[in-house]
DNA sequence: GTCAAAAAGTGACTGCGGTCATATTCGGGA
DNA sequence: TCCCGAATATGACCGCAGTCACTTTTTGAC
């Protein structure tokens, strides 16, 4: 079908014009009725393509995860489990980054919609997915602790990732010293994850 | 001023019928309306004692967090930081199980504000900087390692609580069910916190 | 090319959260 | 007891997100 087609190009386009003009007067400043007058469209037709305002934000959301885990793939032959977990992460603070002003938004509206929508699947549950993907390999090569399943540390790793961008989201740190915080933050999960790497590690 | 306790008095009547609406037919299909009638007051009266109708949630969830750290005190000689904490979270579940269905709501709406709302403090921000009070003096006795800050130590502790919280809240998930999950990954966590007192532990 | 059914587009309309100018009540100084 | 300024209450009003009955366009079977 070209319709298809045609469909997705518009709703790109809607996101495209929705994202400028949040950036340049703010989300709360901007009406949906504004969004579509810039396409030179009605309305009504926004809501054909997103469900709700906020669903733009998700939207932004979803791309920034699926490039980080596109970009997943050039650390594929790291060795180091913790290694990987760090650039994936590193990654996905420098894309949050981009947009400021807006990640504080997309942040809450992820974590909202995960609470409260009861889609089958919320980005924040597919992210921790992806992780378990990661973990259990990295298990599998004796680089986590045996009796740790691959689900409590993805959520244990995603707990401390989603509280870190939580947290400098809501305050004016640079994206420079959340990602020290979080490397900070990150070496003491990985004590519980796998101590014994870390006695011969750098440590005092 | 008797004028002080009226206004408490008015504000708890406003909260309490909330409540019981909310309940009974769900948050977003109760209207401040409603809400006002209740208590026998006009619609812009509730905006004196609430700035918006969302924030009858962060009430609840402030007087969870209070009544949590109250019940703290009971725990206060326990010897072992650990089982202090593990006291407070099991405490704070418990209180959330109360109210189930408005749960979610709470929880999504003290992450989102502490996202959004430019406040001096942030719900989550108390609650770590309550952390880090007994994380500190679990320190000095030695409970936790030296390296460690114990507001790194709180901030990854808060991290995997609230994770906990969101991913109980937007499934269908039993509260015994959270409780152990929150334990077994709270004892992951505690690994890079104090690894001393693992090993001679009840682990393998 | 024709036509019917499906898909996409439309914008007037609704309902509600939140505001604000005005009215009412209160409290305490004289 | 009277009066005035401050605190509180009020409800008409506004702006906007989201809906829906209707129109226009597209598609593909014949």
């Amino acid at each position: 079908m070209l319709r298809n087609i045609r469909k997705e190009e518009l709703k790109e386009q809607i996101f495209l014009q929705s994202m400028a003009l949040f950036q340049e007067k703010g989300f709360d400043n901007v009406t949906v009725e504004e969004i579509t007058r810039a396409c030179g469209i009605a309305k009504g037709t926004f809501y054909n393509y997103f469900p709700k305002k906020e669903a733009i934000l998700l939207h932004l959301g979803m791309l920034q995860m699926e490039s980080a885990k596109e970009s997943l793939k050039r650390y594929d032959n790291l060795e180091s489990l913790k290694e990987k977990l760090n650039f994936l992460f590193q990654d996905l603070f420098a894309r949050f980054s981009i947009y400021p002003d807006l990640a504080r938004l997309t942040i809450a509206e992820m974590m909202r919609s995960s609470l409260l929508i009861q889609a089958e699947l919320s980005m924040v549950e597919l992210f921790q997915s992806e992780l378990e993907v990661l973990i259990e390999a990295g298990k599998k090569k004796g680089q986590v602790l045996e009796q740790l399943t691959a689900s409590d540390v993805a959520a244990v790793v995603a707990g401390v990732y989603f509280y870190c961008l939580m947290v400098w989201a809501s305050s004016d740190m640079g994206a420079d010293e959340m990602r020290a915080t979080f490397e900070r933050r990150f070496e003491v999960v990985w004590g519980g994850i796998c101590p014994k790497l870390d006695v011969g590690g750098e440590r005092a």
